[in-house]
DNA sequence: GTTTCCCTAAACATCT
DNA sequence: TAGATGTTTAGGGAAA
């Protein structure tokens, strides 16, 4: 069973603990207990769980659904569930809603926030998320309305014939209605599946069965003692009740419908359980003037009738009289049903809509496993919230130079890195570092895009700073050179002016991996690759259970070739542990790198002409280094080899321009 | 709650 | 003297 299914599902997360925990409170006896509705089965049961009123319902029923579009807008970003997860089926790749849901430290705090913190983005999902919701409670009190209908002109010619005992029209009828609200529920699970809609949480005691319903089975049953069972009209019904299940399934793209079993007539086991808990004596509501749903504000609600009437027992009459069960009535309701249907078919579309948007924006959100994929890697990084306002329509554009397609969210990585799309978050940089996001590679793939584009780059300033440094043939820059780079890269730093180059100025002396020398045409700025590797944090980045399994699983000198793509793909720092530096290529990279650097820089100042490139410590002039802090290793630096650890360096630094490159020739 | 990193802003000094 | 450059400090946000 469906709902089982889903109950079961959704029963695990978090969200499910309180408001969706509601499916698993279904009386079919899997319930943790009795609890709130565990004795809901029965219209007795019904009221002791307090009444609530259908406007209560549609309120409760609309948190929810935003609730849970809110989560379903997050999984959808995060990746974790995927536009094929529609299909009924749940994939082994795929990681169920409920799963996402339940899991958020499969989601990191960095996508999470990626995810909604977009001010944008969220306005645009909300927006969509109430045009759906809008459109789903409309379908939904559509049925409600034409359900009720029936039921009165059932009633009311139930009253004009004897009465006859419930025989198997009426249980045909009642099983019409139950599968009614079963489609009701299913298409809820359904949407609720698609993240469309929501059990939020702190609706716990609220089952399932409550939400949809306007009209409750013991009131049916109630109205159903005094209403012989017509034939046409059962028949009309029955009709409708399989249109209905043929737009369920058609109109709504969703897997859940097509992961439900065909609507048959016979109730299912949970289906019968939860149709007959109706949750409250709706009776007193339905027959509260306004709360029918074909009344309100004192007239007719039917379509293309505004009589008024003055109270309910009007309404019915007039109900009765102009509304009938005649060609003209079934007409209307067949052209309302075909609304519902329109209505459904567009909610498919403008969830299928979503979903691609979301998938293009959003692309492929970051990967917990840096290691696994090494090229490409995707960046938590968030940007400037003051780029927040870098597009009229509000929206995060992708970067021009990408191709990237509307790409299902399982997709691989794409060559946009999420840093690039989070450009509209808060202004948080350093994420990029953190996932080892190779600037150089981001700038080449999107450099088209932060040239023109007024984003600003998820990166640090001293990763800027580096990089254009780096990217200079003698890895010096001026202070002016480095202004340029910045305009000519980045359309972003193109105003702003004061505040940037301030900051450039101040992460140029605040930071020890830039190092001032003292240069014929002035004074210029070098990068000390040892320092700027040092100030990384010194833990792998990513997920450190996975880090600390491929250590412990690897072993040394186990590396396989991802994992040494991903080594160099990596910070230094990681190659920094002792564990890892057993392969050749790391620790050749490490003893160059990182941790013989002394010694290697005695080496190339030996024969200082290794390089060809012009290095800092070939000038005569005496070089300005700025004074470091006291500190224990830095100070027993030679200031010679201060000035020319960019030199030193140059294995490391140019396996990071050669990592930073799509390649994969690391391994 | 603490630490670290980063950003921003500002003040100040020095140099051209 | 003005502007550029460089240094330093402080405050706050965010993440670990």
């Amino acid at each position: 069973m469906m709902v089982e299914s889903a109950s079961e599902t959704i029963r695990s997360t978090p969200a499910a603990q309180n408001g969706v925990s509601s499916l698993s409170n279904q009386p079919d006896g899997a319930g943790p207990g009795p609890g709130p509705g565990g004795g809901r089965d029965g219209a007795a049961g019904a009221e002791a769980n307090g009444e609530m009123s259908p406007v209560e319902l549609l309120h409760f029923q609309q948190q929810q659904a935003l609730q849970v579009a809110r989560q379903f807008l997050l999984q959808q970003a995060t990746g974790l569930s995927s536009p094929s997860s529609n299909e009924g089926k749940q994939p082994a790749v795929q990681v169920p809603v409920s799963v996402a849901m339940m899991s958020p430290q499969m989601i990191t705090p960095q996508q999470m926030q990626q995810i909604l913190s977009p001010p944008q983005l969220q306005a645009l999902l909300q927006q969509q998320q109430a045009i759906m919701l809008q459109q789903l409670q409309e379908y939904y009190k559509k049925q409600q309305e034409q359900l009720h209908l029936q039921l009165l002109t059932q009633q009311q010619a139930g009253k004009q014939q004897p009465k006859e005992p419930l025989g198997n029209k009426q249980l045909a009828f009642q099983q019409q209605l139950l599968q009614m609200q079963q489609l009701q529920q299913q298409h809820l699970l359904n949407l609720q599946r698609q993240g469309l809609v929501s059990l939020p949480p702190g609706q716990g005691t609220v089952p399932l069965q409550t939400l949809p319903q306007a009209v409750c089975p013991s009131d049916l049953q109630q109205l159903w003692k005094e209403v012989t069972a017509a034939q046409p009209v059962e028949d009309s019904i029955k009709q409708e009740g399989l249109d209905l299940t043929t737009n369920t399934s058609n109109s709504t793209s969703f897997s859940a419908a097509k992961v439900s079993p065909p609507i048959s007539h016979h109730p299912l086991p949970n289906g019968q359980s939860t149709m007959h808990t109706p949750r409250r004596d709706s009776s007193s509501h339905e027959e509260t003037p306004g709360s029918h749903p074909l009344y309100g504000h004192g007239e007719c609600k039917w379509p293309g009738c505004e009589t008024l009437c003055e109270d309910l027992g009007q309404f019915v009459k007039h109900l009765n009289t102009e509304h009938a069960l005649d060609d003209r009535s079934t007409a209307q309701c067949r052209v309302q049903m075909q609304v519902v249907q329109q209505l459904e078919i567009q909610l498919a579309k403008e969830s299928e809509r979503l979903q691609a948007m979301m998938a293009h924006l959003h692309m492929r959100p970051s990967e917990p496993k840096p290691f696994s994929q090494p090229l490409n890697l995707v960046s938590s990084a968030t940007l400037s919230k003051s780029t927040s306002d870098t597009f009229p329509d509000g929206l995060p554009h992708p970067p021009t130079s990408a191709t990237a397609p509307i790409t299902p969210l399982r997709q691989g990585p794409s060559v946009i890195s999420s840093s690039t799309l989070h450009s509209v978050g808060p202004i948080r940089r350093r994420s990029s570092e953190k996932f080892c996001t190779p600037i150089s590679s981001e700038l080449a793939q999107n450099h088209e895009f932060y040239k023109n584009a007024d984003v600003r780059p998820p990166f640090t300033y001293a990763s800027l700073i580096r990089q254009a440094i780096l990217e200079t043939p003698d890895r010096q820059l001026t202070l002016n050179e480095i202004y340029n780079w910045f305009t000519r890269m980045f359309a972003y730093f193109r105003r702003n002016t004061a505040t940037w180059k301030n900051a450039v100025r101040h992460n140029l002396s605040l930071h020890k991996c830039f190092v001032r020398v003292e240069n014929v045409k002035g004074a210029v700025w070098t990068v000390d690759e040892h320092e700027y590797q040092k100030r990384r944090p010194p833990k792998m980045t990513g997920s450190p259970t996975l880090v600390k399994n491929m250590i412990s699983g690897l072993g040394y000198g186990a590396l396989n070739a991802s994992y040494q793509a991903a080594l160099a793909e990596s910070s230094f720092p990681l190659l920094s542990s002792p564990t890892m530096i057993n392969t050749s290529s790391a620790s050749a990279m490490l003893h160059v790198g990182h941790d013989d650097v002394s010694s290697t820089v005695e080496q190339v100042n030996s024969n200082g002409s290794s390089s060809p490139r012009l290095s800092p410590q070939q000038y005569s002039h005496p070089v300005h280094v700025k004074e470091e802090p006291a500190e224990a290793e830095d100070d027993s630096r030679p200031v010679s080899l201060m000035a020319t650890t960019n030199q030193n360096v140059t294995i490391p630094d140019d396996r990071d321009l050669e990592e930073e490159l799509p390649v994969e020739d690391l391994s």
